[in-house]
DNA sequence: TTAAACTTTCAGTAATTATTGAAAGTTTAT
DNA sequence: ATAAACTTTCAATAATTACTGAAAGTTTAA
């Protein structure tokens, strides 16, 4: 396969699965294209790679610097802003964990923990499933808190040869 | 608070939760009135609960089957069709992610696999950077489906005791 | 200061995704 | 066979989400 082609297929295959998770598709085109180019990139050379408005390439440049997988980067007598990307596949992955985790997560176990009392008639059907639901989705929401804990506060090979320890 | 009121909160937080993660609001808000449900619910029922409209709720029940999270259940002499959700969080998990894994993961695969050899002069940067970060991906991607295979073959108290043991 | 070089904002518009509802399809009982 | 009771489909429409581009804002150099 040639190199353009490569490419273009890396960023469509990003930006889709970007697009499945709930994030912006241009934001992880943009991503994908800072990750495979060995230089830092202007908004102009983005914007042209991917044909988009400046105000578009500005906003999703933001975004990815607000999910700390960009960052901004000064060329001394240069007055243009430059970005790259963090290119440690395990660095990016345990970034977009610890955002999605502070973003989404947080906020779910909040609202379950209030959840767990409810008033009523605690015999009637409708409220001891609901209160089973609620405590089964505390604990597994709780475990899986920890556990991401673990994965955020370990580094890839530790993490890795316990799993792999348990595979065998 | 109010058993209704936390009934709402709860189908809302899990709607919510549902489309930051790329799955539609409805689909996900079915599935929260069928976890919480103590008794299988018929279509009317669904749709009355949520105000949405037979077409609608049709469609999102047919995709929560598809997902593997609800069935089908027959009441004798009763032409209607009933529908149940799968009450145990750690299956809902597991089936969630086995399927995501086929859907979004297998094909991603299959791309990082075809882009792992591309034409040109090996020397450019672009090529060396590109080759660099489709190499990480690969060994990244595939630890990954190793990891997940092995949750979803292990029970939960299996996978838990080991993080637990981690952890401490 | 001034103005050039750049970045950010945001109202209007476009593109995408989800929903409705009525018609078509299917199953069951008689 | 017929019709009642139900489910499914899908074209039209609504709702949501993303993008554009020009104006406003900011920074730097002289």
């Amino acid at each position: 396969m040639e190199f353009n082609e490569a490419k273009a297929q890396f960023i469509q295959t990003w930006g889709k699965l970007g697009s499945e998770w709930g994030i912006n598709r241009t934001m992880a085109q943009v991503h994908a294209i800072l990750l495979i180019s060995p230089k830092a990139m202007s908004a102009e050379e983005i914007m042209a790679e991917l044909s988009i408005s400046r105000g578009n390439a500005n906003m999703n440049i933001r975004d990815l610097i607000n999910w700390n997988l960009v960052h901004k980067e000064l060329v001394p007598g240069d007055r243009k802003e430059y970005f790259t990307a963090e290119k440690d596949i395990w660095e990016v992955a345990r970034r977009i964990i610890k955002e999605r985790k502070k973003r989404e997560m947080e906020p779910v176990l909040k609202v379950i923990n209030q959840l767990k009392t409810i008033e009523g008639d605690q015999q009637s059907a409708e409220i001891k499933e609901f209160t089973s639901m609620i405590n089964q989705l505390d604990s597994f929401v709780g475990k899986m808190d920890k556990s991401v804990n673990l994965l955020l506060n370990e580094n890839e090979n530790k993490l890795f040869s316990i799993l792999f320890k348990l595979m065998s």
